[in-house]
DNA sequence: TGTACATCAGTGAACGCGCGTTCACTGATGTAC
DNA sequence: TGTACATCAGTGAACGCGCGTTCACTGATGTAC
């Protein structure tokens, strides 16, 4: 089934997504060789003929996730509508069922894993500068200052959500900063 | 030397100290018994006339961390000049070379560790609210919205000063983060 | 169309290192007489 | 004051499990003739 020339492309991309969700999930050090390839549909020893080793299989998936995080924000604050896309980056971002699941920004749930991973930190640093550029584009006002403020703020709100381990005090977090972040209400709500 | 009533507690005393140094350097998972118990000056084997196991060691450390950092806030928050309790707090939690030295708060160097581990959970969030009351007492206007802001803009700022891996743009964010959070700058400056 | 062979992604048993944990032993301190 | 003994914190060698990594083998797909 499938042409086989890119059937070893496929399986690479089906490990890194594997791999995304269960160490955003667990962390990187939570989460065996084994139990990524058994999530990709594989059995472990298949591993080796796609990534060098664990490490480098951790440095590519933090890079991937941080890059495409990045070019998601910088598409948006690209169109049209800016004050539209600084509230969908915002809503995205700050949404209740994605920080539950675990599956929401890197920068949260692997901070400290690519804190102390040289490989992945050259990565973060670009992705950084990348999301900042994103919100400078959209926000009004002194923009530089407002938009590390505005990034500090919603890394901060998911990383407080996920760990008070109170959905109640979660939603408070997330929605407070919403509130701070955005300059005013949109006002189309039904 | 010293009576030996209680030499037993300052050698548990030391090893909780040496852990927290590293377990907030290195990850809870990136450092190991022995690590700890070298750092505290023992042989490994002496761990577990202390301890029950490394995941009650470190239950108690990041507990121990957390109840530290409220505590101290709270007292702060209580004390005559509420201005002045709220720049002392702000400046220490955003100190660049704590931040650099990571010896900083355990909510941003041990979050995704502290939030994947139940027995760690509880105290994290007994911890949180306590920080907030701290900070309510602390700010004026609208107190709950703001301190829940600025907690999250605290938090995030350290998480992104210590991933960026560039010491001018982590004295960005620490930066920004304090104008933000702090109502007015203080006049008492040289 | 059919048979023989080459290629290669994937399998799963096995290896070995690191680390959490155990345990028999040491040596220092305090107490009994 | 001095000797014998009990207590107990700390030592370091050893154990065993988990996990990253390797490797001989399988089986499916494509190509040659």
């Amino acid at each position: 089934m499938a042409e086989p020339a890119n059937r070893r492309a496929e399986t690479r991309e089906k490990i890194l997504t594997a791999a995304g969700q269960l160490f955003r999930e667990h962390g990187i050090d939570g989460v065996g060789v084994d139990a990524v390839m058994k999530q990709a549909g594989l059995t472990h020893g298949g591993f080796y003929l796609h990534f060098a080793s664990k490490e480098a299989l951790a440095a590519e998936v933090t890079q991937t996730l941080l890059q495409r995080a990045a070019e998601q924000w910088q598409a948006l604050s690209q169109s049209g509508d800016r004050a539209a896309a600084l509230n969908t980056i915002v809503s995205r971002y700050l949404d209740p069922e994605l920080v539950a699941s675990g599956q929401c920004c890197p920068l949260t749930t692997l901070g400290s894993d690519v804190a102390r991973r040289g490989a992945s930190r050259a990565a973060a640093g670009g992705a950084l500068r990348g999301m900042l550029d994103a919100l400078c584009r959209c926000l009004p006002g002194r923009k530089r200052q407002r938009a590390l403020t505005a990034l500090s703020t919603m890394v901060g709100a998911v990383v407080l959500a996920r760990l008070s381990g109170d959905a109640a005090l979660s939603a408070e977090f997330l929605k407070a900063a919403a509130d701070s972040v955005l300059p005013v209400r949109p006002s189309r709500a039904a």
